[in-house]
DNA sequence: GCGTTACGAGACTGGCCCGTATCGTATTGC
DNA sequence: GCAATACGATACGGGCCAGTCTCGTAACGC
């Protein structure tokens, strides 16, 4: 939303109207070359453009500069949300873990470690971070609120640390190969098993 | 230990000796950039050099790149290891947890987000953080053997999982940001009670 | 057909950087 | 003093890239 890319209530200007292909072509070029292993800064408009088999000025046409058209490629990543059945809190809770750090397009996870930096570094990419988990961390906060009223869960839990309980582990394990000994599978699983039951002798 | 830089055996050789203050200024000014926001890989020599006040030469002759520069300096951020006392689990538990991603050197938390495009991408980089992690894993894997083995902690617990629980966390919130709401200083008892005691209703 | 705009391709300037080489100078052992 | 090596500074060729511009061509409304 950047740019006039969007389908805008435009009164029909004259002349050849722009490539949806173009378009489309620029945007994978982009997010192929990330998942690539391409770091966001070594990314370059003229790699972009030789990928997409597009001339650079189409792309300057679209976009002000490689941070704008980043961040419009970014967005198509946000990908869609886990829909937990409501019926057990476990397996409510295995599916949102599960879905950490998952995608349905499967470039996310190759792109996701290389945007650490700048989400550090620039809060545009921060916001957009932000926006793109906040909606995942209200749907595990509605399934905790569910376990409290229902008398599963402890009324006193603090639901953002517990949150954080079930989020870091398969977090640091996705994005950071945390510790090679830990199987991603049953990972989650695992998690939310010990989150919820702890660790102390019974 | 990538090259020629250490306090050799050497059979004396004939001429000036390299200055030592020399090494320090560039390491310090390596790690200085990086601390100030710099990426690794917009990181130059050039800009190392000035900021050390010395010729690029003078680092050409100590190390054959950015790359082996760059994981000497880091090799520099290891710090010390955190000393559980031993007396009371949760207390080693809370302290180990409060030293995840600290360091005795302040720009270590500005550089860490900086190196999981790294850490994804090179096996060189890969070792240098699985070598700088493991021994502080081993330190928590130590801790809860004794906990279990003193029948505070379920016998079967599974204990790489459950350092993931007491990392995660920590890790999400020092390196991604993962939650504004999320205060840090609190955090590490948060999680460790947590952890121990799990959240469903007892 | 005509004006208008977009297209792919690529030329072009200018900037940043790498890695090497070359200054004149400084510091060591002999 | 002399050879040897290191020093800071800077010049140099070469590469990559940003952003602009100009080709000849293609697609649209009228």
């Amino acid at each position: 939303m950047s740019d006039m890319t969007s389908t805008a209530d435009a009164p029909r200007s004259p002349g050849r109207p722009r490539s949806l292909r173009a378009d489309e072509a620029i945007i994978e070029a982009t997010l192929d070359l990330l998942a690539e292993g391409s770091t966001i800064e070594a990314l370059s408009i003229e790699a972009i453009a030789a990928r997409a088999g597009v001339g650079k000025a189409t792309i300057y046409r679209r976009w002000a500069g490689k941070d704008a058209l980043l961040l419009d490629a970014l967005r198509r990543l946000k990908g869609i949300l886990p829909q937990p059945e409501g019926h057990s809190l476990r397996d409510d809770l295995i599916l949102l873990v599960g879905a950490i750090g998952k995608n349905v397009d499967p470039r996310a996870s190759k792109i996701m470690p290389c945007l650490v930096p700048e989400v550090n570094r620039s809060p545009d990419h921060f916001r957009l971070y932000q926006n793109i988990i906040a909606p995942r961390r209200q749907l595990m906060r509605e399934v905790l609120r569910r376990g409290i009223s229902e008398g599963l869960l402890r009324p006193d839990l603090d639901i953002e640390v517990t949150m954080a309980l079930l989020t870091g582990p398969m977090l640091i394990q996705r994005v950071l190969q945390w510790n090679p000994e830990l199987n991603e599978q049953t990972l989650p699983e695992q998690v939310v098993d010990a989150v919820l039951a702890g660790i102390l002798t019974r």
